[in-house]
DNA sequence: TTGTATGCGTTATCAG
DNA sequence: CTGATAACGCATACAA
């Protein structure tokens, strides 16, 4: 319950002055053997720890990134975190996360922290700006987007190439048959979802299917927005043979809706996911999906803001890395 | 780009001292009017935030709350997490998550970070104490546990009545007419677990059903500890009707393990869960379970936990929440 | 090789 | 009512 040691408890305990401390732990090399070791045995008796905030103020840069997710029971918010944590530990940095969920206020509270250098960087899991207004955008500091562009700006992005996946769906969906294709969760906001769309639209073109013969239901992402859709979509005369859907949440709610009217999948009907989450392991049938790389992600996305720490003059990029289809049972 | 303004800067464009512009920030009242709206004038100007780090440092103490977690995607996670996160706000702390990934090198990096005072409290998600070894538990800041209790400390921990709700559970399946009732997912490690199940064995004796006419298995509280269950169980010559389980995920794997043999559920066999994460209204039957009150939780924890900031000699507590059945279809 | 002194941005104490 | 100034814990330029 004492007080932490400080640098002075261990100077005055090893006889030398602050300066001579500091060394020892930075430089070692400059520092004569001897008071090295007075030096380390005090840091040990006293159990000196260095003060970060204390460090920090005075490097005026910190150790620390800052994660900012709109909500951490994403599913695909973990496995890309810890792609995040990994590489970032590798680099000597810590990782905290903040939740803002999708709340203007919290995001600007946890943008004043890192701009008060209490973290060196930020990634961003929102689709959006993390900003009330887009005031002081150019204090902006060093941050890259990861899973979801952010719209409209000059933020890094490390993803999918979502249009490449979204593709790539259809395609798998055309090669097995398929010419009545529904798209399910159109979005006008989510610009990952919109890419998954033109990739759709990009196959079903290649394969000349004519646009009336395309139908597309918008959508929020959600399970329950998924089951939705069929619904609205019984209420028609022409019944699409196959369900491409923007994401497994839709995806599963398809199922759902689809088995709850007694469908047999994959036999009487065809249903695509994209990301790949956990739980499309564990639906009856397991889904077929687009597989989101979150890991390789995670990695990419630390490293480039590591490089753009570093060098301040980093032009913005975008990574995009291909998907993998993962053909598991809900395909026929 | 620039650096942001510092409380010089804003003391030199109202022409006063860097004091009086703290004062008039904390204090408006001792400062006149006039000075007062200068001051306002400058910050507006100049943007002016005050420094978080250097504001921690001086005062030694900041108003960030540290949450633990071992496993961000726990489903239990996000929703105490909410709690804690209203609560906080309401109080004037902002929430940080650090994952520790159940890594005692990273909980190590975690607790320094709060100890150098970029976190005035902790609170922990995990069910052991967070340090690698057990050194310096004497300078451990402020903390409480969360959802489940720290082995063998003395940390206040605030959850569920984890006794009392596996009494519920099983006096549920009691009543159901059920005699033979196997206890899924038995652990020596999480002391949650533990008191579900003394939970089951009081509501047993209670009934009077003889020890001999109870199975117990023990599990890992994953969905595959609750396949394998079963399995294990069809290789014994008698089966139960009904198995609590110890949590919903492992109940969501007996679910399939069931189902996957062909049985009809509730008809042939009940099952009931404990913690009502999400996923429980999503399987198929809808499952029965006994409900963590997970923002109530967040609540109690945060205004536990602010009142041993303000007065460090609060002795620990132990505040137990009876939880409530969640009644749905896995039960007959 | 080591020590002294300064500053990072704040808040708080003490005079004026 | 306001202003100088010390201190929080550390890293580093400069002096010795």
């Amino acid at each position: 319950m004492t007080n932490p040691a400080t640098i002075e408890d261990v100077a005055r305990l090893a006889e030398v002055s602050i300066a001579t401390v500091s060394r020892a732990i930075h430089y070692p090399e400059k520092v004569a053997k001897s008071t090295r070791q007075r030096v380390n045995q005090a840091i040990a008796i006293t159990g000196y720890t260095t003060n970060a905030m204390a460090r920090s103020l005075r490097m005026g840069r910190s150790n620390m990134i800052l994660v900012l997710a709109p909500d951490i029971s994403d599913p695909n918010f973990s496995s890309i975190l810890i792609g995040l944590e990994n590489e970032a530990r590798a680099n000597g940095y810590g990782v905290l996360i903040g939740h803002t969920q999708n709340d203007a206020e919290r995001a600007l509270e946890y943008l004043k922290f890192v701009s008060s250098g209490q973290a060196a960087g930020l990634v961003l899991f929102t689709g959006h700006q993390p900003f009330g207004h887009e005031a002081s955008v150019e204090r902006l500091p060093p941050a890259v987007a990861v899973f979801e562009p952010v719209f409209n700006s000059s933020i890094s992005f490390v993803g999918v190439d979502d249009q490449a996946g979204g593709r790539k769906a259809a395609e798998h969906l055309l090669a097995a048959g398929h010419r009545h294709i529904a798209f399910i969760g159109d979005s006008k906001t989510r610009l990952a979802y919109q890419r998954r769309r033109q990739g759709y639209e990009a196959a079903m073109d290649a394969a000349r299917i004519p646009p009336q013969q395309r139908t597309v239901l918008a959508g929020d992402g959600s399970i329950e927005s998924g089951r939705l859709c069929v619904e609205q979509l019984f209420m028609r005369d022409t019944l699409p043979t196959a369900f491409m859907c923007v994401n497994d949440a839709t995806a599963i709610g398809v199922l759902n809706g689809l088995t709850a009217r007694g469908y047999d999948i994959p036999r009487e009907f065809s249903v695509i996911g994209f990301d790949d989450i956990p739980q499309a392991t564990y639906v009856k049938p397991a889904l077929t999906t687009i597989r989101q790389p979150r890991s390789t992600i995670g990695k990419k996305a630390i490293s480039l803001l590591l490089t753009s720490l570093e060098d301040s003059q980093t032009p913005p990029q975008e990574v995009l890395i291909l998907p993998d289809l993962i053909v598991r049972g809900s395909v026929s």
